[in-house]
DNA sequence: ATGACTCGCTGGGCGAGA
């Protein structure tokens, strides 16, 4: 299985890139965010041409995820346990919920399409938001993997973390004082770790920049940041035999901000892999 | 060139992105 994950920004806009860009790299499952509309205005048909299944969770113009796969999909869901809402002037335990998750089941590997919080600056509620949510997210991960240990899961999307300083290529963004690179932020993300997670591209691809901000020559000079990531449970992280960031999708007519990150999984049972050789008896 | 921001909603600016 060759799975991606992809902050489209708007799948009205880009969905000829998304899906060229899906059969020309062989995409199994492909997951993607802030496809900002919701189903009715989703432009299902050239998937679907192409051979694809999809699943969508938009409620409006903001945010919206979604999920492509060439096998069905079951066992979806649009919100994970505990996730909790946000609206402006309506914060607390019965905030509306946003459209930021979607999973789902795709020949026994759980994948869940993540559009996690911007934050907007460290005194904005949004910030709160962002850390309840990614907790929250934590411990509903942490709590279906002890139930199940031998799960493949993958949690895949816009993290919206800069992890590390060596992510970090945009010199506007400064610790201290931005959103992205803070502790809490940081800490959060670590946490997946002993949720039983790791980020199964960084071993194979150890830098290299997921994002780059439309202003500024931003990506001419080279100033991104890495947030877009894959992480996987033990059994998930076993079974990959490859990685790679799709910087080229950053360029030419009309592209994202974001460029698409793929894994390639060698699943037991998996009939779709033609790395394997044929035995005969 | 990889090039000086881009979405959606709206009908003129604006919220949001990070």
């Amino acid at each position: 299985m060759r799975l991606a994950t992809w902050n489209v920004n708007s799948i009205r806009t880009r969905v000829r890139r998304t899906v060229e860009f899906a059969v020309r790299e062989n995409i199994d499952v492909l997951a993607m965010q802030e496809i900002k509309c919701k189903p009715e205005q989703f432009p299902y048909a050239p998937f679907e041409e192409a051979g694809y299944h999809v699943e969508v969770h938009g409620l409006n113009q903001w945010n919206g995820v979604a999920i492509a796969s060439r096998e069905p999909m079951t066992d979806i869901e649009t919100a994970f346990a505990g996730m909790p809402g946000f609206a402006k002037g309506h914060e607390g335990p019965d905030a509306p919920l946003e459209a930021r998750a979607l999973g789902a089941t795709i020949n026994g590997v759980r994948v869940w399409s993540l559009y996690v919080p911007n934050g907007r600056s460290l005194d904005d509620p949004h910030y709160q938001y962002k850390l309840h949510w990614l907790e929250a997210l934590r411990t509903a991960t942490q709590a279906q993997l002890a139930a199940d240990p031998d799960l493949p899961l993958a949690l895949v999307g816009d993290f919206n973390i800069i992890p590390f300083d060596d992510d970090n290529g945009d010199p506007a963004i400064v610790k201290g004082r931005s959103t992205h690179v803070s502790e809490p932020e940081r800490a959060a993300f670590f946490a997946f770790e002993g949720a039983g997670l790791t980020d199964v591209v960084r071993p194979l691809l150890p830098t290299g920049y997921t994002y780059w901000d439309y202003q500024q020559l931003k990506f001419p000079r080279n100033e991104g940041i890495r947030i877009d990531f894959v992480l996987g449970s033990r059994a998930l992280a076993d079974a990959v035999t490859g990685a790679s960031i799709h910087r080229d999708e950053r360029k030419g007519e009309q592209p994202s901000d974001h460029v698409p990150v793929v894994v390639d999984l060698d699943l037991r049972g998996d009939e779709d892999d033609d790395d394997m050789p044929m035995i005969f008896a």
